[in-house]
DNA sequence: CCAGACGTTGTT
DNA sequence: GTCTGG
DNA sequence: CCAGACGTTGTT
DNA sequence: GTCTGG
């Protein structure tokens, strides 16, 4: 799956890399986004904008927003059918830019895990595929609100976790910012290019998301291995 | 007809 | 909202 | 994803 | 154990 990730390119990275996109301001740096915390996404509206939504998707038919905690990902295999994300994923469709994720890995002793940080090779930035909707509470307020669509792991993300986010080719944004209703779309949600990413294990600072800082990003020594045997 | 679910992950 | 189960 | 809370009453 | 909050 995928439960925290990172922006952290240079400044004009984002424009570079989503030349199709309006961006009003630069993407704030985040090196520990947690879920429940307003991202940054690209609706596949007219006109594609950097605009903020809210991480974990709330249906328009909820009756209470906390329901979005549990829906941070979707499964890329079941989109169509789901009721809480498939008419999202005819009409609202998009992207998430990020820079990495992390994965916590379990360690052979069965119980502890080491976070890993995981990116490309060439650290450019890169973008999640992602369903947002628009939800009005009884009071009246409006939440835009998101979710990262998951698919099985590719031959880097296997050893770490059996899922993966799904991490779309430049080549196929358009076709996943098309506003119009489509239902052509699933073959995109495969597992990116393992040659072409990187993992490496990192502190356990970044288990807590009150740490959002660029140490989050250190490579940490990787955890002993079992003596017994 | 109305009531109730609607999700992912990991763990056992 | 829309589907399933009672 | 992980961390942290998880409760009531009465008093200030 | 399970839910909420970040």
């Amino acid at each position: 799956m995928c439960g925290r990730f990172v922006y952290a390119a240079q400044c004009g990275e984002n424009q570079l890399a989503f030349p199709q996109v309006v961006f009003p301001n630069e993407i704030p740096l985040r090196y520990n986004i947690a879920p429940g915390q307003d991202i940054t996404a690209i609706a596949n509206t007219a006109e594609p904008r950097a605009d903020t939504f809210k991480w974990g998707l709330i249906p328009s038919w909820a009756k209470d927003h906390k329901i979005g905690n549990r829906l941070i990902n979707a499964r890329g295999e079941t989109l169509a059918e789901k009721p809480s994300f498939r008419t999202a994923f005819k009409r609202r469709r998009c992207l998430i830019p990020a820079t990495g994720f992390y994965e916590w890995q379990r360690n052979p002793d069965g119980k502890t895990k080491t976070p890993m940080y995981i990116a490309l090779k060439s650290g450019a930035p890169f973008a999640f595929a992602g369903l947002w909707e628009s939800w009005h509470s009884p009071e009246g307020q409006r939440i835009q609100s998101c979710t990262i669509i998951t698919t099985e792991p590719n031959d880097l993300m296997a050893p770490i976790h059996n899922r993966m986010p799904v991490i779309l080719p430049a080549n196929a944004y358009d076709l996943w910012l098309d506003p119009a209703e489509r239902t052509d779309l699933q073959a995109l949600l495969s597992p990116y290019f393992a040659q072409e990413m990187t993992a490496y294990p990192v502190s356990t600072l970044v288990n807590s998301p009150i740490n959002d800082t660029p140490d989050c990003l250190k490579p940490a020594k990787p955890p002993e291995q079992s003596a017994l045997f």
